[in-house]
DNA sequence: TACTTCTTCGTACACCGTACAGAATTAGTG
DNA sequence: CACTAATTCTGTACGGTGTACGAAGAAGTA
């Protein structure tokens, strides 16, 4: 027996078929849209993070009760769903380049921009990766992108994950510094000074010469000039060249390994 | 007034100073071991995910009531910490061979494996990155790996940062296909078919040339093969040559500065 | 023995998502 | 018009969560 589509579904693509979009339904008119409910769980998820977002907070906030949020959404979850598809429907996908490079670093980018602007979006990544209308349109955008490079589907596809998959990292990262930083009610410079005496303490006998220099080094950089945007650069630049190269066939190319045991456990 | 030390650092090193880890103390014995409980909770976490952690379910899986959990552990976000730390140490750190390039590669697998091991080690990558004896090693073990490749401080770190954040990746977009099939019953084939119909008539109108070919390319060879392990080494592959491209100071287009052996194929 | 300190545990609180039933409101039907 | 059916809105309730708090008991010290 064949499983029933989602109905989900039907909501993510509500603005496709506008024309009989409300046959004239029966009962009372609904007070809100569901855009205007996605968008407002957006701004509360933008201001107070994903956690703090609570159907009865959602509803609150509308000046709803917290069960009539269901006449507009099946479930939290799908809430979720929705309020992706929406925040990546707010930018407006830029025109590409034709310089190859840029083309990728501007995929990246725009990821990363997205993935600041919306840090939830990184969270929200858990649940189903559910083909919403501006997520399909992202993702045709990306992969015009990569497209003309030379790779073939499988590649183009990877690549586009890739650049994406690295820029979301970056905007985690930063991030997780913050949310530390929040809910601590400490900086990390604060944190570390606080806690550098135990520290030393805690790890003598352990000998950590790369450790100690290059945390020291990042620490220095990252607090001095604050801006990841510079790792941002560093590990795209990596990416793209290993990517160009590969695609005009120049790279060096190597067996992989016997997959099995290069370590043990 | 300077901020107080953070006690749960003492606890992700308890076994530093084991010397004088109990100096006679008055109360009852415990009756389990911190390592025993984080143990558990590694256990239930790798079988039923983070979500389904809680402290009621751990306790009466060891037998305790639930408040009694917070003798051992401050609370379920330092449980959580430990319990990163605590699996990172599981994984003997395998040693590192001469060819940069196979070092590189076990940096990506080594972290590969373990998200792979430890789903939940991607979820919990939220909470702070406290500085464990375990994360602490594998962090020096990382850089070891990178350094000698004539990368600066700050490189040598973007790049570990660059490797492990990219296994992560592969490991979590596997880890959100498992999820989507085990929530919702039917497997990522069965789900497209049940839903193709639905799609195809709410995307009429649009098009996506490059996403539909593609998509389609990718669902095949995903299915097909069942081999994500196959998109790890794609992107592993870019990386790799990227950064040592730039580690030999040659811009992408150059000869890379003939090591003692590599077959091109 | 008495005191102190620690572990264990039951209860309680605030919050969460949401199932369910009833009241209010509107559109279609006679 | 009245009547019915569908739909929105709402309050209550259930089972779940993390954990604050206080009581009870055990083990060491005086």
């Amino acid at each position: 027996m064949p499983h029933d589509p989602d109905p989900s579904l039907r909501l993510l693509w509500r603005h496709a078929a506008p024309e009989q979009e409300r046959p004239r339904r029966r009962g009372p008119k609904q007070r809100l849209t569901v855009d205007e409910v996605v968008d407002a769980a957006i701004e509360l998820a933008d201001a107070e993070g994903l956690d703090a977002l609570s159907m009865r907070g959602l509803a609150g906030r509308l000046g709803l009760a917290a069960m009539t949020l269901y006449t507009y959404v099946p479930s939290r979850k799908d809430l979720i769903v929705l309020m992706v598809d929406q925040a990546l429907g707010r930018t407006a996908l830029p025109e590409l380049p034709d310089e190859p490079r840029r083309r990728l670093e501007l995929v990246a980018r725009v990821e990363y921009d997205d993935c600041r602007a919306h840090p939830w979006l990184l969270d929200a990544a858990g649940v189903r990766p559910w083909l919403g209308p501006n997520a399909a349109d992202r993702y045709e955008w990306q992969l015009t992108a990569v497209d003309g490079l030379g790779l073939g589907d499988l590649e183009t596809d990877q690549t586009v994950a890739l650049l994406v998959g690295f820029a979301g990292n970056i905007a985690r990262a930063e991030q997780r510094v913050r949310h530390a930083e929040h809910e601590s009610g400490m900086t990390e410079r604060e944190w570390w000074e606080a806690n550098a005496g135990t520290l030393g303490e805690l790890m003598a006998g352990r000998s950590y010469p790369l450790a100690g220099r290059v945390g020291q080094a990042v620490g220095e950089a990252y607090q001095a000039a604050g801006d990841p945007a510079r790792e941002l650069e560093f590990g795209l630049a990596r990416i793209i060249d290993g990517v160009l190269a590969h695609a005009a066939g120049t790279a060096p190319r190597h067996e992989p390994p016997a997959p099995e045991s290069y370590h043990q456990r």
